[in-house]
DNA sequence: ATTAGGGGTAGTA
DNA sequence: TACTACCCCTAAT
């Protein structure tokens, strides 16, 4: 038996891997015993990324996981990603020995993973998340500091198993829309729709191979619909022009597809060498604060901590600072000629533990109050009165998350006007 | 400690 | 520019 050659161990690759009744134990030994291929297809490789998640759905190595499958051209729609994305990054955070500073890599802003995924002013698409998901990435944000409001999270969504469910019922989505693999088009080629053309093109040589692949019945039936087919020499004319036609076109307008995207990749440039000047500018500034003012609450919860002192020196280090993951599965560096919205790349982005630790407080980001807040707050106001922001507070911790005694006052002074 | 209320800042439509 | 959310201050309880 001759050897396989890559291209067709590929084809045998993309077919069986991206079959989900295949398991992936099945699978894997046949990624074992065949060579991987140099240009493995997008199919194959959502395949694969889906199936690592499949064993492996809530970790540091799913979110990346994710983060990669986001960035495959040619897939269905692609908000289950980015909400199995949130998902897990929820879990992570509620499962760290260090709550605040997981729930700010995650989802602080500047620069949380999970925040630049859906955030506008992140990079991200806020069209692809939830707005559920999306509430959430700013209750995580809110949480820092907040103890009580920590537990709540981690009661919502600390349970791994929940959150390992969470995760494949997204990706239930991207299994069912990972479409037909390079051999199953082949089949179709030559026995389903596309076989009139096929046989049309083929000379006999080939056409007797076919007859072979597809059953001499099925051949029959194929060229009976070929002399069916209308094919008068007029219309192949019209058709033969009309292709010309759209060649002349072609070479005549400029396609504005090139130009748009050099300028894009320009844009892009220049926002990572400012991000990155401007990560250099805070660690100088921050290396000079360090030795006159120890670490400060980031949060109005924490209004006690920021007119103390430091509960340790060790609350942070002001000399760390890291790099996230970079990985890239292409090839060729193709990645910005995907036609799809992609996860930012983490590459080149320098996180400063010190963006959060500034001597000032910095103001909290605001938050647009919820329906269901607004909501809360009246029944509370009916059940405690107007003035009593600590109990109306206290018994509904689950819907007031970040949210403190002054921030209701003010908002029902808000509504009342 | 908690609350009310005046007034200011920042972000956004 | 208006609106909203947040912040800070002072005074009263």
């Amino acid at each position: 038996m001759p050897r396989l050659t890559p291209a067709d161990a590929s084809l045998i690759l993309d077919h069986v891997v991206g079959d989900a009744s295949i398991p992936t134990a099945a699978a894997n030994v046949l990624l074992a015993g065949l060579p991987f291929p140099d240009r493995p297809t997008p199919r194959l490789l959502r395949s694969l990324l889906l199936r690592r998640l499949d064993t492996d759905p809530v970790s540091a190595a799913a979110l990346d996981s994710l983060q990669l499958l986001a960035s495959l051209p040619d897939s269905g729609p692609a908000s289950p990603v980015y909400a199995a994305h949130l998902a897990v990054a929820a879990f992570l955070a509620c499962s760290a020995p260090d709550f605040d500073a997981a729930a700010r890599a995650l989802f602080g802003r500047p620069g949380g993973r999970a925040r630049r995924a859906v955030d506008k002013e992140e990079g991200g698409d806020p069209a692809l998340a939830s707005s559920e998901a999306l509430a959430a990435a700013d209750q995580f944000e809110a949480a820092v500091g907040n103890a009580f409001s920590q537990d709540v999270l981690k009661g919502l969504f600390g349970d791994r198993a929940k959150a390992e469910r969470r995760v494949r019922d997204h990706l239930a989505a991207e299994w069912a829309a990972i479409g037909p693999s390079r051999l199953e088009l082949a089949a179709e080629q030559i026995v389903g729709d596309g076989a009139v053309e096929t046989w049309r093109a083929a000379d006999e040589t080939v056409r007797a191979k076919y007859r072979i692949l597809a059953g001499e019945e099925k051949a029959r039936e194929i060229l009976s619909r070929i002399e069916d087919r209308i094919s008068t020499p007029q219309v192949h004319k019209v058709i033969h022009d009309l292709k010309s036609r759209c060649a002349d076109l072609h070479n005549v307008v400029d396609d504005p597809l090139p130009a748009a995207k050099a300028a894009a990749d320009k844009v892009l440039a220049a926002r990572m060498d400012k991000a990155v000047h401007i990560n250099d500018e805070e660690l100088n500034n921050q290396a000079a604060n360090c030795s006159v003012a120890g670490p400060s609450a980031v949060n109005d919860q924490g209004e006690t901590l920021r007119k103390g002192t430091p509960s340790s020196l060790m609350d942070w280090n002001p000399t760390a600072q890291s790099l996230l993951w970079e990985d890239s599965l292409d090839p060729d560096g193709s990645r910005s000629q995907s036609h799809r919205p992609h996860l930012p790349s983490p590459r080149r982005i320098l996180v400063s533990p010190l963006q959060v630790a500034e001597n000032k407080a910095r103001r909290r980001r605001a938050r647009r109050w919820s329906s269901v807040e607004e909501e809360t707050l009246r029944n509370g106001v009916e059940q405690f009165g107007s003035g009593n922001w600590k109990d109306i507070l206290s018994h509904n911790p689950d819907v007031f998350i970040g949210r403190t005694q002054v921030d209701l006052k003010d908002k029902w002074r808000n509504m009342m006007r």
